[in-house]
DNA sequence: AAGTCGGGGAC
DNA sequence: GTCCCAGACTT
């Protein structure tokens, strides 16, 4: 089953897999590993240019050792992370000072330097030293989430610990330079964040994900805080002909330029309404309340129906009174068109 | 387990 | 504007 996985994968790969990239000329140790830095949470066009005055500025890993700090962060600058570079000056002195200006060959000897952790030195193991050992950067994780469906978010131990399992599971016993590029190839061009191409997947038919039909939802994004309630009061004010009074918001902010009844945050500003604008309140009713969700807050809503007798018919610009039974074409916010329709049914009966 | 480091791309 | 990215490290 892995073996399937693993064949699939690296068939595409002979055929679609990148081979072209600066680091994958002449795929030494050192320049794996600088590649590896440089695309700790960096996208590959950011660093193709960084890569390359990098290694003319310090083409082994002994220029490196010798560089002044200043300039390997010159080097560095515009790239982000500025802790990348500072261990990789001092790993640099370490691999020079301590291995003999050799990087030391295993996993384990790869991750004790500064700023290697087990998935960037599971690459630098694979890709430049004949070594079978799994990565597991964004690309891999996001493949394999979506492949197994896996529940959780990665981000807990747990979860990130079975990724791991699969991940070495899936690392095949020979070409497995060839499966670590191609895992990470399919991650940036077929199976992407948002829109992947699951047509032209190779593991299509293994994918669990795609069979639930919902391959974006992997890998769970890290789960929000609980966002914070807000309630309001929202008076549907009908007026004897059966019309909804609504009031335009702001341009900026919140539902701005959309129609809306009066958002209250007590009833007795449901007063101060009714005496500015002289209105005789006749009955008033609660409706079933509604909880609206935004990006950031819950809106719990709840409604009143009012019935009022105006003074005059006249509305104020921004204001407008809303006949349900031939609508302005106006903007409405999701929640106030529904609750507008509830309103309707009601004065209909 | 959560916070920190960063510029940039996708939406 | 938000979210995420070829993660590692500290608290």
């Amino acid at each position: 089953m892995s073996e399937e996985f693993s064949r699939a994968v690296l068939t595409w790969y002979d055929q679609f897999g990148r081979k072209d990239l600066p680091w994958q000329q002449d795929m030494t140790p050192y320049r794996v590993w600088v590649s590896e830095i440089m695309l700790q949470q960096t996208q590959v066009a950011t660093v193709i240019p960084y890569y390359a005055r990098f290694m003319r500025a310090l083409p082994d890993v002994q220029a490196l050792a010798a560089a002044d700090a200043d300039e390997v962060l010159h080097l560095w600058t515009g790239l982000g992370y500025y802790s990348r570079a500072r261990s990789l000056h001092r790993t640099a002195q370490i691999v020079v000072d301590e291995h003999g200006g050799e990087f030391p060959v295993g996993v384990d000897a790869l991750q004790a330097l500064p700023g290697i952790g087990r998935s960037t030195a599971g690459a630098i193991a694979s890709l430049s030293m004949g070594l079978r050992a799994p990565i597991l950067d964004g690309n891999v994780k996001r493949v394999l989430a979506r492949y197994h469906a896996v529940e959780g978010w990665p981000g807990t131990r747990a979860v990130e610990d079975r990724m791991w399992e699969i991940a070495e599971r899936y690392t095949p016993p020979r070409r497995f330079n060839h499966y670590t590029q191609a895992m990470m190839d399919l991650g940036a061009t077929l199976c992407t964040r948002s829109k992947p191409s699951c047509l032209l997947c190779p593991v299509q038919a293994g994918c669990e994900a795609r069979r639930l039909g919902t391959p974006t939802a992997y890998p769970h994004s890290k789960p929000r805080k609980a966002l914070p309630v807000r309630q309001c009061i929202m008076p549907l004010m009908v007026n004897p002909d059966g019309d909804i009074w609504l009031q335009r918001r702001p341009d900026s902010g919140l539902w701005g330029g959309l129609w809306c009844p009066p958002q209250l945050d007590d009833r007795g500003e449901l007063e101060q309404l009714l005496q500015q604008n002289g209105w005789q309140l006749r009955q008033q009713q609660e409706l079933e309340p509604l909880r609206h969700t935004f990006s950031h807050f819950h809106l719990d809503i709840q409604p009143l129906l009012v019935r009022v007798q105006p003074t005059s018919g006249v509305a104020e610009a921004g204001q407008l009174w809303y006949n349900l039974r031939q609508p302005t074409r106006l903007g409405l916010a999701a929640p106030v068109s529904k609750l507008l329709e509830r309103v309707e049914r009601i004065l209909a009966a």
